[in-house]
DNA sequence: CGGGATCCAAACGGATACTG
DNA sequence: CAGTATCCGTTTGGATCCCG
């Protein structure tokens, strides 16, 4: 057990890792943050670029992502009125978690695929 | 819309993302690991660390990391029987992520204790 | 000790309809 | 368009008992 975390270093860090799970581990959130950024900033654009996700659902994340301070709701009152997402300068603090997950995510992908040509190759 | 990514760029880290999220994003997922390695490698001392955790819950958790290549059941037969869980080498290509998590969290919530003083300070 | 089987309550989430 | 409300099936997961 040389490896051994210190038990107090280990429990905060599991706490922290609480915390950024709770509220970016949601099985939207990150889809809905990565949408905003990609341009699409109207809840039915939204909507429609993500795809399976429902209005219900859709209008929670963007309510959590509001109260996280990533997101602000603007409302251009008009004719008609119309209402915009747009990302606040925190959800950048988000970019070395989300590059991370997306490396590992590739990374992890092309090793199932090569498991996979592997047990075809040799049956 | 100068920021927006390309995309096929864009899709193809969302889907990254997504396999990232589906394997590492459960409620448990990361804290097993984290436990086993911090040495905790039998069944009921995960329980007991891990807390909150149910036997069933631990048990699905631990099939699946199984299945991904994070650990290694690992049974020795004698009396009474030993079954151990070890961390197989796979598990260490997470760290990045799990880096990338913990510090987020922690800046998360030192934000968020910011906010909270504030809020006391001037009512 | 290491779980599996079962039962059950609560949460999640889809479909649809509806509103301003 | 931008959601909310309602209904309702599905899933999740806790509690408990049980077994080798």
């Amino acid at each position: 057990m040389i490896n051994k975390i210190s038990t107090e270093k280990c429990k905060s860090s599991i706490k922290a890792l609480e915390d950024a799970m709770y509220v970016i581990g949601g099985k939207w959130t990150l889809r809905v943050i990565i949408a905003i950024k990609d341009g699409h900033t109207r809840f039915n654009d939204l909507q429609r670029t993500i795809d399976g996700i429902s209005a219900k659902v859709l209008s929670g994340v963007l309510k959590d992502l509001e109260q996280n301070g990533f997101v602000k709701r603007k409302v251009d009152i008009g004719v008609p009125v119309v209402v915009e997402y747009e990302l606040l300068p925190y959800a950048e603090s988000l970019q070395d978690v989300l590059n991370a997950l997306v490396s590992w995510g590739e990374a992890h992908r092309n090793k199932l695929i090569k498991v996979q040509e592997m047990s075809i190759a040799q049956p």
